[in-house]
DNA sequence: TTGTATGATTGGAC
DNA sequence: GTCCAATCATACAA
C-alpha cells in the first residue's frame, strides 16, 4: 500500500461514519463497481458534505480531531506532491493587469465632471461653462445651475455610496476567502503568493463590477448635461425694461454704439442679463439698424427725446446739487470702429 | 397658421 | 479676443 492510499484509508475511520451511515445509494453503487481507493474517497467526501450539517461546536470538534489525526502529516505531504505536479499549469497565469483604459476614461471623466474627487468645481464649473456658452439671464442660470448642482451632487452621493458598498463588500469578502484559505493551509499546501492570487482575482470581479457603476454614472450625468444644456437653448425675450436700458444706450450713443467691457457690465448688471447677451444684443441691433435704417426711425426719435428728457432733469438736479452732470456717467466707449455707418 | 421680431449661433475677417 | 453677416430657432401677435 502506498502512502497515499494508507493515509485516505486512515482517514475513512476519522468521523466514525459509514456509507451506511449517510445513506448515500450513489456511494453504495460507486463501492460496487469501483475499487477501494474510490470507496474511500467518497466517504472522505461523504464526511466533509456532513461537517456543513453540524452545529458550529461539533464542527470545530471534526475539525480538531481532523488536525491531530495522526495520518495528517502524510495527508499534507501527499498535496504536496500532487501541487508539484500540477502547478506547472497555473505559474503561467498573468500576474499583473495594465491599468484599463477605459477605467482611466472613465475615471477621469467623473473627475472632470466633479462626481468623483474634490466636491468643489468640477461640476459647478461644468454649469458654469455650460450657463456661460448658452447664455442665459442671471435669474434663470442661477435656478438652472442650482438645479444641474443639486442633482450632480445626487448622482455623485449614489455613486460614493454605491462604491462605499462595493469596496466594502469586497473587503469583506476578501477577508472571508482569505480567512478560509489560511484555515485550509493547516490541511493543504497553500503559499501566501496563491493566497495573493485568489485576492487578485476577486479583486478583479469587484473591479468590473466598478466600472459597470461608474459606466452608469458617465452616463447619467451625460443625460443631465445634455438636458441642462438643451434647456439653456431655449430662447427667451429681455422683459421690457430692460430693452428700454439697452436701447437708451444704444441710441444715445448712435455715432459709436460699441459699449466698453465696462459698460457692457454695467449694462448687463441693470438688465439682468449676462455680459455675453448685451454682446449680442449691441451685434444684432447694430446689424438691422444698418439694414434698416428708416424703419428703426421712429424709435431713435422716440428713444432721442426720452434721452434729451432724461439729461434735462439730470442737469436740473446737477444744477441743484452744484455740480456738473454727465449722462451714461461710468460708461465709456471703445475707439472709434465703423464710427462711420452709425452716423 | 403664418409672418415678424428677436435672441443665439456660427464662420470668417481683423 | 471682438465684430460683422448670415442664419437658425423660438416667441409672439394677427
Amino acid at each position: 500500500m502506498d502512502d497515499q492510499t494508507r493515509m485516505l484509508t486512515g482517514l475513512t475511520g476519522l468521523g466514525g461514519l459509514s456509507q451506511a451511515d449517510v445513506g448515500d445509494p450513489d456511494s453504495v453503487r460507486k463501492q460496487q463497481s469501483l475499487g477501494q481507493p474510490q470507496q474511500d474517497i467518497g466517504d472522505i467526501l461523504q464526511q466533509i458534505m456532513a461537517i456543513t450539517d453540524e452545529s458550529l461546536d461539533e464542527a470545530q470538534a471534526r475539525k480538531h480531531a481532523l488536525n491531530c489525526h495522526r495520518m495528517k502529516p502524510a495527508l499534507f505531504s501527499v498535496l504536496c506532491e500532487i501541487k508539484e505536479k500540477t502547478v506547472l499549469s497555473i505559474r503561467g497565469v498573468q500576474e499583473e493587469d495594465p491599468p484599463d483604459p477605459q477605467i482611466m476614461r472613465l475615471d477621469n471623466m467623473l473627475l472632470a465632471e466633479g462626481v468623483s474627487g474634490p466636491e468643489k468645481g468640477g461640476g459647478s464649473a461644468a454649469a458654469a461653462a455650460a450657463a456661460a456658452a448658452a447664455g442665459g439671464s442671471p435669474t434663470d442660470s442661477s435656478i438652472e445651475h442650482s438645479d444641474y448642482r443639486a442633482k450632480l451632487a445626487q448622482i455623485r452621493q449614489i455613486y460614493h455610496s454605491e462604491l462605499e458598498k462595493y469596496e466594502q463588500a469586497c473587503s469583506e469578502f476578501t477577508n472571508h476567502v482569505m480567512n478560509l484559505l489560511r484555515e485550509q493551509s493547516r490541511t493543504r499546501p497553500i503559499s501566501p503568493k496563491e493566497i495573493e492570487r485568489m485576492v487578485a482575482i476577486i479583486h478583479r470581479k469587484f473591479s468590473s463590477i466598478q466600472m459597470q457603476l461608474k459606466q452608469s454614472t458617465c452616463e447619467a450625468v451625460m443625460i443631465l448635461r445634455s438636458r441642462f444644456l438643451d434647456a439653456r437653448r431655449k430662447r427667451r425675450n429681455f422683459n421690457k425694461q430692460a430693452t428700454e436700458v439697452l436701447n437708451e444706450y444704444f441710441y444715445s450713443h448712435l455715432s459709436n454704439p460699441y459699449p466698453s467691457e465696462e459698460a457692457k457690465e454695467e449694462l448687463a448688471k441693470k438688465c439682468g442679463i449676462t455680459v455675453s447677451q448685451v454682446s449680442n444684443w449691441f451685434g444684432n441691433k447694430r446689424i438691422r439698424y444698418k439694414k434698416n435704417i428708416g424703419k428703426f426711425q421712429e424709435e431713435a426719435n422716440l428713444y432721442a427725446v426720452k434721452t434729451a428728457v432724461d439729461a434735462a432733469n439730470v442737469s436740473a438736479q446737477a444744477s441743484q446739487a452744484n455740480s456738473p452732470a454727465t449722462p451714461n456717467s461710468g460708461t465709456t466707449c471703445t475707439p472709434t470702429r465703423n464710427v462711420l455707418l452709425f452716423v
